[in-house]
This record gives structure tokens, sequence and C-alpha cells, in this order.
DNA sequence: ACATTCATGTAATAGGTTACATGATTTC
DNA sequence: GAAATCATGTAACCTATTACATGAATGT
């Protein structure tokens, strides 16, 4: 049971899925393929933690629908209150940070100006999977908001990394002013 | 050539250093163990980006000191100019955070308070970091000012889960309040 | 016609962690 | 006496990505 695991354990202990499912939701919050994730539900079923049943579907292919069972409940559960392994962080941007001075200045504020782009597009994709949770679901009574607050977390840090973005162009024009 | 690769690169374009001094520098930005940089280094000496020279020290191990070559600089420049990979973040802490309905409020406040003071310590290390970098370094005429900068995404990002636990905790409250 | 979505799976490869292996010096 | 720091390396294992494989329905 590796942290993958615990994560498709938690989504299912919400709603019964399909591999397919559990892999668009869990997109934002862990990368992973679809190629990572069936061999984890098989396993997991194998270990009875996850119980599953076809449903066949007219006009779309089959699907296996996992539910989960008493023991993958308890077996949550303990996991909620063991130890949270520290975060980890690989972005390429913070390496290339490391070799500006190679680079001219015109070269580094393109660098900067792209990785910009790119995180304000990604606060645009986690406002709007939030803005569609219905506020009636944005309180702990709901599953809702479970959503609700790991995408304000993904918004509000995606804010800081813009803020900082902002805040080195600012100190680098100081030293390097150019049209 | 993978992105760690380049990383390491990168740092030896700034300081001639040993595998170790690599290890200690890129630890912050890219989580990295020896047994993976050592052979990087190794096999970037093959291909003519690095140069080594063993250099005898008393009372410590000797070391292994890589500088790079004009062909590393080239290639390292030519990374700064292509696309740039979107970070990867993994943090079990948000995989938890799916099956909260699980948890007993009081759990739930116990893993949130715990996550708290992991990031107050995280951004104390930061700072501290930051701190000892000397103000005439912090411009970008320093290789001291890439350090600098990064080291203020990772204080900016880590306020910004502080501020999202303190959000969250005020949101839960609402609707469970309890002594 | 071509790409995308839905849906599942396996095989091969690359990336990353843990464990094994050695050994002197310094700090608690 | 035990742990940490400095210093390098390999082997085994686990995690994650890319590629292979199939196939109907829908959208451009």
């Amino acid at each position: 049971m590796n942290i993958l695991s615990y994560g498709l354990l938690a989504l299912v202990s919400r709603t019964e899925a399909s591999g397919y499912d559990l892999m668009l939701k869990i997109q934002p919050f862990w990368q992973a393929k679809h190629s990572q994730i069936y061999p984890l539900l098989g396993s997991m079923e194998e270990q009875g933690l996850l119980s599953a049943k076809w449903i066949q579907q007219a006009d779309k292919p089959d699907k296996k629908l996992y539910s989960i069972t008493p023991a993958g409940t308890d077996k949550l559960h303990e996991w909620l209150l063991e130890e949270t392994a520290p975060p980890v962080m690989r972005d390429e941007f913070n390496l290339k940070c490391f070799c500006i001075h190679l680079a001219e200045p015109s070269e580094v504020r393109r660098m900067f100006a792209g990785r910009r782009k790119y995180h304000v597009e990604r606060m645009k994709y986690y406002k709007d999977i939030q803005d569609a949770i219905p506020q009636e679901y944005r309180n702990p009574g709901h599953i809702g908001f479970e959503d609700y607050i790991l995408l304000q977390k993904a918004v509000m840090r995606t804010k800081a990394s813009i803020d900082w973005i902002d805040w080195v162009e600012q100190e680098y024009g100081q030293w390097t002013a150019e049209a």
C-alpha cells in the first residue's frame, strides 16, 4: 500500500468509481497515469479493501465499478491518523533559476513570462472546477467540502507563484533596466 | 540527460563542486539522494559536459571536484531556452483531505495542526538560509541572487500553505464548533 | 478523414528510494 | 560510547512514464 493507493481508496470511500473516473479525479492532486492506477486497484481488490462489479454500458465501453469494503474503510481511517509524508515538489523551472547568470536579460524575461502564463492558466483551471461546486456543498457536511478546500489550496499556492514572478521581475528590472 | 542532470550541471556552472556538495545544495529544490547523483555526474563526465579532478584532503575523505566544460555550458544554455516541464507536486496530505469525512472533528483538527507545524518549521528553514545571503549578493550581478529569489519562492509558497490551513480551520470551525 | 472521449489492460523503460559497503574525524 | 559529518560508490527495489494493444461513439 503506497500513498497513491490510499488516495484512490479515499476517493472510492466517497462514491463508487471506475479506474478511469479515479484517474480523472486524482489528476489535479497527484499525477498518475491509468497504467499505474489499474494494477493498484486490482491489488486492493485482491486484498479485500475494494469490491468490484462490471457495469454494461450502451454506446460506451463496459466499466468496472469499485466500492470500498469495511476492511478498506478501517485501513483508510488508520492511514489518516498516521504521520503524513512531507510533500515532494519537483519544478524544472527552479533548477533553471540556478543558471540565469548564463542567459541574457531578454531571455530571462521570456523565461519568467512563459512561466507566469502557465500559472495564470492553471489558476483559471482550478477556479473553474471550484466555481462549479454548488454553495450548499461547500460545508463539512458534504464531500464537496473536501474538493472545495483542496482547490482553494491550489488557487492560493498558484497565486503565490504568480506573485513571486512579479516580485522577481521587479527585483530583476531594478538592475537590468531595458525596454 | 534528465532534469536532475541539468540541475546539477547548472550548479556546477556557478562554482566547481563535489557530488556531496551538489547533493546538499540541490536538496531544498529537488530531492535527490547521493546514490542517484553520483552516477549522473559520472555519465556527464563521460559525455564531456563535466571534467573532474581528485582533491586530497587531510582529516576529511578525498573528494572529486567537478567543473563545467565549454560543451557543458553550451548544453546548459540550450536547455534554458527549451520549454520548461510543468512542476510535479505530490503531497500525501492532499490525498488525506479526500476522506476527512471519515474522521472526527478532533482528528481533523489534529491533522491540520500537525501540517501547520511542519510548514512553520520549513518556513524558518528557508528564511534562515535566505537571511545568511549578504545584502550585496542579492542582486542579479551575483550568483547569490539566484539562491535569494529561489528561497523567496519557497517562503512565499510556504506562507500560502499556512494561510490556507488557517482559512480551512476557520471554514471548518464554523460548522463544527467545539472546545 | 482525424482527434477526442470513454474504457481497460500489459510491457518496457526511466526515475527515485532504501539498503549495503567503507572509513576517518568530530561532536555530544 | 554513540551519533553526525564528510565522502564515494553499487545493488536491489519501488514508483512513475511511455509505449503497445484494442475498439466503439462522438465531435470537428
